[in-house]
DNA sequence: CCGATTCTTGACCGACCGGTCAAGTCATCC
DNA sequence: GGATGACTTGACCGGTCGGTCAAGAATCGG
């Protein structure tokens, strides 16, 4: 698998088939106990097929995270694009950002991870600094309309992720809580918490 | 290092010593990357000086994370044991955990890697569950003097919980900003979100 | 000075891990 | 049906890892 290769339908599906499997695994058992023996061989494939499609385990690494991270945000976008008023901007991001995570409950520990491995900690700070950037904007029309009192917006956009992101981890993640109730509650404290 | 051995003080110094040096690594380089060989010729000792104090990696790993979450809890308490108002509670308890994280930022990445394994997660927990009881508390008792609104203390709590580990990591840890400045911020959204 | 106990050393071990590769199979197109 | 390239196999390799242990050094009460 170095550099691109043509991939027939056939093999773009095995690929998937790989990212699927070893995300769970990972989720499941973590990064490192987890070996590519063990994915392969819970898969019913030889250790080939494996580096046919990917460079390292770390490759297959990164790449689960990149794409979750691109459809996580798509996710997001797609549902704000046609709202004016910033602060409803906010709390449907949350909203999404919730029902995304419940649907993808394994990814909450591959993010969680990693954070912590230098490697793979500046891709995910990347995606984070997208996400940031995000909600500080809304946050920022938000003052300028009035709705959101002054304060720095950053911050204000960081307190809002980690409402989010621990909301999801204990609530939805560990005790597999409904992502609406949650986020309704999420929506009142940061709303409460902006204003 | 089977069962509980006598330890002179030299020998207790010794332990903390490969507790400390060990938990930066750790946090430097990742769990399972930083190797026993790694931590003990990096403290320029013999293999066998690390398991004469600790049976295995992961039980150091273990009473490195028992340690921590004992720590910060004394000094959460240490801080609100005085304060009759709830509210305020809730505050020293933000300010008392931002300070200490802002003390020992070692230990963010460590928390953070815990929640990842399933051998380490339930200790983590633990702690945890204890310093939600804690905020719930506080919660439920500002609901009764009608300085909090009603809604979900748990949830609430968490919400708390959220705000502080995100921006701890992200603007102590990450950014090594000051922990006052942030427990500022923290402590106007979290209260605004609770009225 | 002696014996007992605490502590230290570092060569060594079996297990396992990520990754390679020569060989072979399968699908497809001419 | 033969040739081409996509895919698959699994034995194998070098290296590293957590952990052991026989041997010795340091400390200390008597």
């Amino acid at each position: 698998m170095t550099e691109k290769r043509q991939l027939t339908p056939r093999g773009k599906e095995r690929r998937h088939q790989l990212m699927a499997y070893a995300a769970a695994r990972f989720a499941e058992g973590g990064f490192h106990p987890t070996s590519v023996a063990e994915i392969v061989s819970g898969l019913g494939v030889g250790k080939g097929v494996f580096y046919w499609y990917f460079d390292s385990k770390d490759q297959l690494f990164l790449e689960i995270l990149k794409d979750a991270q691109q459809d996580l945000r798509r996710a997001q976008q797609h549902v704000i694009i046609d709202e004016p008023d910033p602060v409803r901007r906010i709390e449907l991001g949350i909203r999404a950002s919730m029902t995304w995570f419940a649907e993808h409950r394994d990814l909450v520990n591959l993010f969680q991870f990693a954070a912590t491995e230098e490697r793979f900690a500046p891709l995910l700070r990347r995606g984070q600094e997208v996400a940031l950037a995000d909600a500080v904007k809304h946050v920022k029309d938000g003052i300028v309309a009035g709705d959101i009192r002054d304060g720095e917006p950053e911050v204000l956009a960081h307190a809002i992720l980690g409402v989010i992101s621990h909301l999801v981890r204990e609530l939805i993640h560990d005790r597999g809580e409904s992502p609406e109730e949650v986020a309704d509650a999420a929506v009142a404290f940061c709303l409460g918490g902006l204003r």
